[in-house]
DNA sequence: CGGGATTCTGTTAGCGCTATCAGTAGCAGA
DNA sequence: TCTGCTACTGATAGCGCTAACAGAATCCCG
């Protein structure tokens, strides 16, 4: 066994190999644990590898083994709550399994989307977890002939290309709006994020118009912001509604974020909660615990469809290309009851 | 042009060649935009990718250029604001670099990080941003031998491997306590995290530690948690060390969410703040902007140490080793003036 | 109008690893 | 002794792409 060679270039295989005195094949065996070595061939490989730190260099592996162990992961944001929980979700289930998640943010951009799509699939991924059932033709086309696993997340309202996992945000609203009306309240406004690219938050909406319609009512008023401190904007927008609207009897937000400064806000002017006026979020967010009151809210199943979506990539669930979850509403203290 | 062959192996620059009747390297020319290719050339062969559906195999190319345009980043949580924050800034300098941030998160293991650090060398990154100047041995040395640019952030306090970015939390522990000292307040408490390995949380009580014995002071109480919603645990502990000593006049939380919990607490409690009690946070996150009261904090730099780190790997920086921030406090209406 | 530059395209030889198959021992059973 | 295994190790041939150079075509200017 040689001592190691300090040059300066990055080892490779070889040095490791001439270190041990076995051929590369060996080395790679002994690194990969695959096919059999002896025990002494085995200690001595490691040994070098060991001591001249080699790291392997998967570009190269990749390559000749046609086999990648990287799962891409396209997400809008990580600034909200909501997408780490899903990511949390995703490396639970792949933590076993030699798989490993690459992230890429889209910041809510279609074009940014299909970008991050297409270099993350010039990767050649084991799979692909999308966020969302909206992206433009090419994102499309590109995730249809990449011949891996894709599974779309977070929604199920619309036409996977693969898998999908997900609630249905139009669904979500409508029972949410039905709850507020069986609730006996009837001046119902909506304060949300203008994002024209934030499709979930539109299917809501959507589905909670249509419940209201059914029941003959209508939004008293609507309010949208977006950037910011959502808390901060929360608190805004609540005020704004109220000074237009001042008999406005229950508040939908778009988010538990925007919600929760609104009922900061409400608890400060002392508006008796909830039966001045109600207050509803959306996505459960543990940070609500912590809160004076509880907002009322539904969760999204943010872990749960992480951890199926990974299922599905790790080849550990059923056939079924589409798995729906059921939210549950979490009336809180800021519906009456 | 031959019409697209629809085998359903992966496409090649070689089905892209054919398809356009020139050779693989003027396709491969092309879709770089490296060299010198005709006008007409170039439009007959992208025309002929675009209808393939082509996406060239990185793996492929990575290897025989011997060049990756992946930055790693490793960090500890995702979970908390501040990271996606970093992350910001990383990815604003990177963006027109045509270098990708590749996230990995080690939960504050450091037997995690060693191996989401090898994982990651093995793919022969550009240059790697790391979290801390706390590793293990083998991490350290894989590292310092890697070849590429490491930048070590949101740490100063401690022995870089290669280049540092970030703020002095030990310096921010002790400005925070002369700034509580000067305030008149006496019988301070301490909550944080119970997290063995947030080494910066630690050095941010030292250095606070430090300034107090300084002033002839010690800590009245100090409470941990770990786990679960901050927001509540903020108020949990709170109320654990108010029952415990009454007296006390300052809480030092170690981050801004369980400050806000308190906060909302003290606020809940009709504790006059900041006269009766004192309270301060760390961090600077957004959040606070949205409390009825603005919670006493210092920010971390986290933007800008994500930029500046960022603009080391892209080789747009000086040749500083380390690049040291400084934070700065904000009072906010949490310390009495 | 010829030498040399310029522009464009193709050929060759790997990048560092792994799949595959071909050995070479060693050993049990006939 | 020979056959047939099993256990182990090595030689060879790529994976799909790009660097580096070589060649062909065109152009420029004195």
């Amino acid at each position: 066994m040689k001592p190691p060679t300090d040059t300066r270039h990055t080892l490779t295989l070889r040095d490791v190999s001439d270190a041990s005195g076995v051929s590369e094949m060996t080395v790679s065996r002994v690194l990969r644990n695959r096919g059999d070595v002896s025990p002494a061939t085995r200690e001595k490989v490691l040994e070098a590898a060991r001591t001249l730190g080699y790291v392997p260099n998967k570009i190269a592996g990749a390559l000749a083994s046609q086999r990648v162990n990287l799962v891409g992961v396209v997400i809008p944001s990580l600034s909200n709550m909501v997408f780490p929980e899903v990511m949390t979700g995703i490396s639970e289930v792949l933590d076993g399994t030699g798989l490993q998640p690459v992230v890429g943010v889209t910041n809510y951009l279609p074009d940014r989307e299909e970008a991050v799509i297409y270099e993350m699939l010039s990767w050649r991924p084991s799979g692909m977890i999308v966020a969302g059932l909206e992206h433009t033709p090419a994102a499309r086309a590109m995730l249809a002939r990449a011949g891996i696993p894709i599974v779309e997340i977070m929604d199920i309202d619309g036409d996977p290309v693969d898998h999908a996992v997900g609630i249905s945000h139009r669904r979500a609203g409508r029972q949410m709006a039905e709850a507020i009306i069986a609730a006996g309240y009837r001046r119902i406004a909506f304060l949300g994020t203008q994002m024209p690219n934030d499709f979930r938050a539109k299917k809501r909406l959507q589905g909670f118009e249509e419940a209201l319609a059914k029941a003959g009512l209508a939004l008293v008023d609507r309010e949208f912001y977006s950037g910011g401190s959502a808390l901060l904007k929360g608190r805004e927008m609540t005020a704004a509604v109220l000074s237009r609207v001042p008999d406005v009897d229950f508040l939908y937000y778009s988010n538990d974020m925007i919600g929760a400064g609104g009922l900061l806000w409400c608890e400060a002017q002392g508006l008796k909660v909830p039966d001045r006026i109600g207050l509803a979020g959306f996505n459960g967010v543990e940070l609500l615990d912590g809160l004076p009151r509880r907002l009322a809210t539904m969760d999204a199943c943010r872990l749960e469809i992480g951890r199926k979506a990974a299922e599905i990539i790790a080849g550990k669930a059923g056939p079924e290309k589409t798995v729906e979850l059921f939210p549950t509403l979490q009336p809180g203290d800021t519906i009456r009851s």
